[in-house]
DNA sequence: TTTACTGCAAATATTTTGCAATATC
DNA sequence: GATATTGCAAAATATTTGCAGTAAA
C-alpha cells in the first residue's frame, strides 16, 4: 500500500499531527473498511491524511485546493464521498457555523473544544473549559447515548464592538 | 396599521405565543425599524406574526407555506429578507443542524436550550440544564461580549441505536 | 473477474441578486 | 414625490447523483 506523503514544505493552514497520530487514524480507517467490505483507495487515505495535517477548520473547497497543490488530483464527489465515512468513523466531525460551506474538522485526539462567533464579523474564536464539559457530561439526557457536543457562544468580538460604538456616535 | 392575524384554527405546528409577547416583539421590531430608517410594511409583521405562532424550528419553507395557507401571499425573497432583519434585532435566532435548510426558531423569551442530535436519523431534542447555563455564563471570554450560546449534544437516540443492534448480529 | 470507487458532468436545492412595479413615509 | 420594499425570475453556490471507465480485491 503506498499512501501519499507529500514531501514539502508546510503552509500556514497546515500543522502536521504527529506521525503515530496519522498512523493510528490510517489504521482505524482501515479497520472500518475491512469491517464494511470497503476498499482502501489511495484516495482515501490521502485525504485523511491531509485533513490530520490541517489544524482547525476546513472545507471541502479546502482539502480541494490542498491537495492539488500537491499535485494529488482528486474530484470533489470524492471527498465529499469520502469525508462522510470519515465522519461516521468519527475521525472527522462536522460544524455548521452559519457561513456558505459547511466546515469540518479532525476529531481524533482535538480534544473537545467550544467556539465563540462573532455575529457581526463571523470570526470563530476556540476555547476550552472544563466547568461546562463536567456540566454537559453530568447531564443525562433520557434516550440517548451522548458522544460529543459542540457549544457555540455567540456575541461581538470588541473590535466589532467598537466599530458599532464609532457608528453611533 | 393593519397587522395580518389569521383567525383560524391552529394546526399541530402552531403554538401562540400569548398575545402580550406578540405585541412585545411588534414594538421591538416597529422601534428597530424606525430607528434605522425602514419602513413598517404589512409583509414585516405577518411574518413576525407567523414566527411567533411557530413552536420549535423553522425554514423559510415552512413560513412560507404557512402564510401561502392563510391565504397570505409573500415571496420567498421577501421572508428571506426579513428574517436577516429579525435575526439582527435579535427576534430570531439561527440554527445549522446539519440538514440541508437553514433552521429559525424564535427567541424572545423562548429562554436557552440545547439540542441533542442523534446523528443517525437527525432527529433533534430539546432540553434545558442550569448547570450547563451556568457553567457558560460563568466563562469569562476575553476581548468578547457575550449575548447567547447553542449547545449541540450529539449521540445516537434509542430507536437508532436497537437498530444498529439488530444488524450486527 | 467482480464490483466498489473515481471523476466528470448534469441535476438538485437553497439562498442571493437584479430589476420593474408598488407602497410607505 | 422620493425611495425602500416587494415579487418575480434569473443567477449563484454548495452538494448530490448518474454513469462510464478504472482499479482493488
Amino acid at each position: 500500500m503506498n499512501w501519499a506523503r507529500p514531501d514539502k514544505l508546510l503552509n500556514s493552514k497546515e500543522m502536521e499531527s504527529s506521525e503515530s497520530t496519522k498512523n493510528t487514524v490510517k489504521q482505524i480507517l482501515s479497520e472500518y473498511l475491512t469491517k464494511h467490505s470497503m476498499r482502501k483507495t489511495p484516495e482515501r487515505f490521502a485525504i485523511l491524511d491531509k485533513i490530520y495535517s490541517i489544524k482547525g477548520h476546513f472545507d471541502v473547497e479546502t482539502i480541494y485546493s490542498m491537495l492539488i497543490e500537491d499535485n494529488y488530483h482528486v474530484s470533489k464527489a470524492t471527498i465529499y464521498n469520502n469525508i462522510g465515512i470519515l465522519l461516521d468513523c468519527k475521525l472527522v466531525i462536522r460544524h455548521q457555523f452559519g457561513g456558505s460551506t459547511t466546515q469540518y474538522e479532525k476529531s481524533y485526539k482535538a480534544g473537545v473544544h467550544n467556539h465563540f462567533i462573532c455575529t457581526k464579523c463571523g470570526i470563530v474564536k476556540e476555547f476550552t473549559d472544563t466547568n461546562i464539559k463536567r456540566a454537559v457530561h453530568n447531564k443525562h439526557i433520557k434516550d440517548f447515548t451522548v458522544e460529543s457536543y459542540t457549544l457555540y457562544v455567540y456575541g461581538i468580538c470588541d473590535k466589532c464592538k467598537q466599530k458599532e460604538e464609532k457608528e453611533s456616535k
